[in-house]
DNA sequence: AGCATCACCTGGCTGC
DNA sequence: TGCAGCCAGGTGATGC
């Protein structure tokens, strides 16, 4: 599932491709890509502009457009972004949803099986060059000014398990269900901890282990699952699931003390932890 | 207001 | 082997 990792490593494929580039054909096929308005007027406001460089917030790509506009892409859990230099010898794979024609007759292609993937032209931009659909974002966790002053500010009031409060993108942008769990493994911090009742010690070690998990996970150029749906921009696989302390790993002996990982239930949702020597 | 739960969707896996 | 049914997960909507 792309969370931060894997839309930085998506977002540096777009840059090494893109900024210059002339959308010259905009074909959108699937009926949920683009919702926040028509695709056709996806299709007319995107053809013809120029790309200049991918900036990504939390799990939101976007890429300024020569007339001032911003295309804003989020691949939710099943959505790749893909680039095909030579597109007469690649078919189109199943559940293609946008294809994006290239001057240079290259082609961007989203594939999204599950369909909440989401594409969108932003007219209005913030101060910071954001579109104000993502104003509602959290701070980003790769951003300079991150730090235990910006968690211990986040975290304040909220009554929330932690791992519900590191997963709302309007507390801190970027970090799903993988990550949660691989952060608080690394901090010592169980999941369900109420999220404001850490004390200064553990809230500059889980700042100081969401930046390393996560500049690590992009370093190794984000996590890859089972069933393989993230891929980068190029169709190849991540590293970073071989890294996995935790999640996904019930049963199996904690790297760091050697008792089980256990899997609990926070919400509905399913977290994996270490009960022995997180806290 | 703030928090919890549901709906959206398909493919992969489990268990009969 | 075949197939029904469950589960996964990010976000916006809905409920409490």
């Amino acid at each position: 599932m792309p969370e931060l990792p894997e839309v930085e490593t998506v977002r540096r494929g777009l840059d090494g491709v893109v900024p210059g580039k002339t959308a010259s054909e905009v074909r959108v096929t699937g009926k949920r890509t683009v919702r926040r308005h028509s695709p056709a007027e996806l299709v007319e406001r995107l053809t013809g502009r120029k790309f200049g460089h991918p900036d990504r917030r939390g799990k939101y790509l976007f890429v300024p457009l020569d007339d001032g506009q911003v295309l804003v892409v989020h691949l939710r859990m099943s959505g790749q972004l893909t680039w095909v230099a030579d597109p007469a010898s690649r078919p189109l794979v199943a559940h293609t949803h946008v294809v994006v024609g290239l001057d240079d007759k290259s082609e961007l292609r989203f594939v999204d099986p599950r369909t909440f993937g989401e594409w969108f032209v932003a007219s209005e931009v913030g101060d910071d060059g954001v579109p104000v659909e993502l104003s509602g974002l959290g701070p980003d966790p790769l951003s300079p000014s991150f730090g235990v002053n910006v968690v211990r500010q986040q975290l304040t009031g909220r009554k929330t398990a932690l791992k519900v409060a590191l997963t709302d993108q309007r507390v801190i942008a970027g970090i799903g269900n993988i990550y949660a769990d691989e952060i608080c493994h690394a901090a010592k911090l169980r999941p369900d901890r109420r999220a404001d009742s850490l004390d200064d010690e553990e809230s500059r070690a889980l700042a100081r282990h969401i930046k390393a998990v996560l500049l690590q996970a992009v370093k190794m150029r984000g996590s890859s699952l089972r069933d393989a749906s993230y891929r980068d921009l190029m169709g190849e696989l991540g590293g970073y699931q071989a890294r996995h302390r935790v999640y996904d790993r019930a049963g199996e002996p904690c790297p760091r003390c050697g008792e089980p990982v256990t899997r609990i239930k926070i919400g509905a949702r399913s977290a994996y932890c270490c009960t022995a020597c997180q806290s």
